[in-house]
DNA sequence: TGTCCGATTGGT
DNA sequence: CCAATCGGACAG
């Protein structure tokens, strides 16, 4: 059912790959994994964790990999993300899109939106979709109801990627291509 | 497409 | 103080 904690292992760009195609659930909902970021610890001036800044937010990618980093971005909306690397590493993944699979009743409901794309394709639009708010902070992402289940991993001529959103005040950082992508999928954001 | 604003947190 | 891993509304 859900992925062994050996799933979140190895290198984060690498897991990166491995989390397209995979399936995010939460309760009743759930939805493919089609656009992720990377964020990798002290060297990275984008990242939350940019010079090792060890605060109550940025705990829990000092730990194993496979528990969830939620924020709140901008006061309003929720980013989740999958904590990764060895324990010690503050790393981390974004998970920016999904494509909805199961109850998409349910998020219609709480989105309210016309078009279904609007559901997930962005990283605060999917945390309500799916109803993922800081109250799952650091939860351990192989256990139900909240939890990543192996997919089929897209061909490697099947994944994009290109430098991350939103980040354009980052130095050098800017222009890593840490954003990775399923080529043509529509329930990519932007 | 562009711009503006909400309303919280952490860092300087 | 102010920038931030964003989304929604609305002008044009």
């Amino acid at each position: 059912m859900a992925v062994d904690k050996d799933f979140f292992r190895g290198p984060t760009l690498e897991l990166c790959r491995r989390l397209l195609g995979a399936e995010l659930v939460h309760g009743e909902t759930a939805g493919l994994i089609v656009e992720v970021e990377a964020y990798i610890g002290p060297g990275d001036r984008a990242a939350h964790s940019y010079g090792g800044r060890r605060t109550r937010r940025t705990e829990v990618m000092f730990g194993p990999p496979g528990h969830a980093y939620v924020y709140i971005s901008h006061g309003i909306h929720y980013c989740f993300n999958v904590v990764s690397g060895e324990e010690g590493n503050p790393e981390a993944i974004l998970v920016r899109a999904l494509q909805p699979t199961r109850g998409i009743e349910i998020m219609r409901k709480r989105r309210r939106r016309r078009d279904d794309r609007e559901l997930t394709n962005g990283p605060g639009k999917l945390c309500q979709a799916l109803g993922i708010t800081i109250a799952h902070y650091g939860w351990d992402l192989t256990q139900p109801p909240f939890f990543i289940r192996p997919g089929r991993r897209p061909r490697d001529e099947d994944i994009a990627c290109g430098p991350r959103i939103g980040i354009d005040s980052a130095g050098e950082a800017r222009d890593y291509p840490w954003r990775f992508w399923i080529k043509d999928n529509p329930y990519v954001s932007r």
